[in-house]
RNA sequence: GCGUCCUUAGCUCAGUCGGAUAGAGCAAUGCCCUUCUAAGGCAUCGGUCAGAGGUUCGAAUCCUCUAGGGCGUACCA
């Protein structure tokens, strides 16, 4: 809709034209500041050059009315465009707010290490990518989920010696010398009781046998996250192995040419240059690759793989690794402005207002699963997807999991669920509805269409900005809207049932769509 | 120290390609069901947009400095 108003500016001024929503919808549907601009190029008041343009539309059938005020121009959409918008969009539902964008993107997100079930900040980092991904594949990109999987280096061999020394600890009875660091929880004692049961207790102390654990209790573990995942609908096309990419080490590290050198019989990669402190160790002097060494063949083979675009979803605490990381790429022969690394930071848990400890698991961090086992994968889904990553976030356990207006979610599926029922009742039948037209709506009714019709708008802008949020914040209001406008109107019975209706069937549209996009379903029934 | 992200109502957060009177929810105080779901609506209360300068017609938004906080600054992942 703006698309259109934009282009037809475009093409009568030759120039593109800011277009904005006006405070206040009696001003119209777009306004533009456009004359406070031009005002000192022309050296006349802005209020006039307003006028002047105003006055230059005069009837165009895509607008009811131009008209300035105090120097701003503002535009009010006629009632055929909108009710054309409106009918066009019911009959292509799918349709609605999607675009035929072109593009490949490699989305990368998550990748937890296989050691542990999800906390709480990986479901951040995992709403959010997958909020990108439906919104990016409802635009048209051609885009692929990825986790990439670390698989290989120090944590599984600690996962090896913690998984025996659990067995050994609370199955056989033994008293361990437990090292500094070591993983632990409810998962590795479950873990650890499958072992004895599979492969013995001999298979708990022979010592030979730690890597041979250690990557069978990786994939359990791997599939334990995948369905925790599952629980909050979020899926993944591919998952890559760190392990699987070693093969291709003397490869890669030849195509960094000068990129890389050795010394003192470590390897390293010449990043000080780009933007690092300084140069870092990519082979330690006894042969082991570091972490680094992982991320830069992993790189590599995603280059290799010829997507357009890369994004990455990292958490906070990864900001350092972006320049090592880009530096890789560059040598590497790519564009690093092709990689774009995106940050959640951190996520911590009210309970009545106190940090929240969930107790009944060891281990200190929070489990994903467990607040979805409180609040509900939907009130989790929502609620991170409405606040913008690149904050540290705090929420309340206890105000998620209302069940009223106060649950965001809620509200927004209450909307939705209102409409149906109304529907459901209503005497009329789809095609009258279908038919009518939307002209002659009330001031309300109007602002509602018009709302209900700007989620394309939305959808562009929430990615293409990456910030999600933009999205829930809109069903937040649209919700309000649909709210006030039910507590004012009897629709049924109303000598504009069937307008009314059809109005109503627009909103639902967009919530359905919107809440779809965030991976939540809309519900016909509360 | 350096890098980086941040600081908006009592609390949790939106608003930031500079635009009209800074917004929600929670908390607090009231009001509205003989009306399609009160899982709702309305009203009141609550702000020096951390502070100080600067840029300009116009700043929460851009620039500089100061204060406070998170994260990073590993041959850990």
């Amino acid at each position: 809709m703006k698309q259109r108003v934009s282009a037809l500016l475009r093409d009568k001024f030759n120039c593109d034209i800011i277009l904005e929503k006006p405070k206040d919808r009696s001003f119209g549907h777009f306004s533009t500041p456009i004359a406070f601009s031009l005002s000192k190029e022309l050296r006349k008041s802005p209020m006039i050059i307003a006028e002047e343009i105003a006055n230059s539309f005069e009837e165009h059938e895509m607008f009811g009315a131009v008209e300035s005020v105090k120097g701003y121009i503002n535009f009010r959409l006629s009632e055929a465009f909108l009710d054309e918008y409106a009918s066009w969009a019911l009959s292509n539902d799918k349709q609605f707010g999607s675009d035929d964008k072109k593009g490949t993107i490699l989305l990368e997100f998550v990748s937890a290490n296989p050691t542990g079930p999800l906390h709480i900040g990986h479901a951040r980092g995992a709403v959010y990518g997958d909020t990108l991904l439906r919104l990016g594949r409802h635009l048209g990109y051609d885009m692929t989920a990825e986790y990439y999987v670390n698989d290989a280096g120090n944590q599984i061999d600690l996962l090896g010696t913690s998984l025996q020394l659990e067995g050994r600890s609370s199955l056989l009875g033994e008293e361990v010398q437990w090292p500094e660091k070591y993983y632990r929880g409810e998962y590795l004692s479950d873990l650890a009781k499958e072992v004895q049961s599979q492969f013995g207790d001999d298979a708990l102390r022979d010592e030979s046998r730690q890597k041979e654990l250690a990557l069978w209790a990786k994939d359990k573990i791997l599939e334990l996250i995948v369905n925790d995942l599952k629980a909050i609908n979020v899926h993944f096309d591919t998952f890559v192995g760190e392990a699987s990419l070693y093969d291709e080490w003397d490869r890669v590290m030849a195509k960094m040419g000068d990129g890389v050198y050795v010394d003192e019989g470590k390897t390293l990669i010449r990043s000080s240059g780009l933007g690092d402190d300084h140069d870092r160790v990519v082979v330690r002097d006894d042969g082991r690759p570091t972490y680094l060494a992982g991320d830069i063949i992993y790189h590599n083979q995603k280059f290799e793989r010829g997507f357009q675009n890369y994004i990455n979803i990292w958490g906070a605490d990864h900001h350092g690794y972006i320049a090592r990381v880009k530096a890789a790429i560059s040598f590497l022969g790519y564009d690093p402005e092709k990689l774009e690394v995106q940050l959640s930071q951190m996520v911590s848990l009210l309970k009545d207002g106190e940090p929240y400890k969930m107790s009944k698991r060891a281990g200190t961090v929070i489990q994903m699963s467990d607040v979805v086992e409180e609040i509900g994968a939907d009130a989790l889904r929502f609620m991170f997807a409405s606040k913008k990553c690149d904050t540290a976030l705090e929420f309340d356990i206890e105000e998620l999991k209302r069940q009223d207006s106060s649950n965001p979610v809620y509200y927004v599926q209450y909307a939705h669920a209102r409409i149906q029922t109304l529907v459901a009742k209503s005497e009329m039948n789809l095609d009258d509805i279908m038919k009518s037209s939307l002209v002659g709506l009330s001031a309300d009714a109007d602002g509602l269409l018009f709302e209900a019709l700007l989620l394309p708008e939305i959808i562009e802008d929430a990615f293409e900005s990456r910030q999600v949020q933009k999205l829930p914040d809109y069903l937040k209001a649209l919700a309000a809207k649909l709210h006030k406008f039910y507590y004012d109107t009897r629709i049924i019975g109303h000598e504009d049932e069937a307008k009314l209706l059809k109005l109503l069937l627009v909103v639902a549209l967009s919530i359905k769509t919107g809440l779809s996009l965030l991976g939540i379903e809309a519900k016909d029934r509360m």
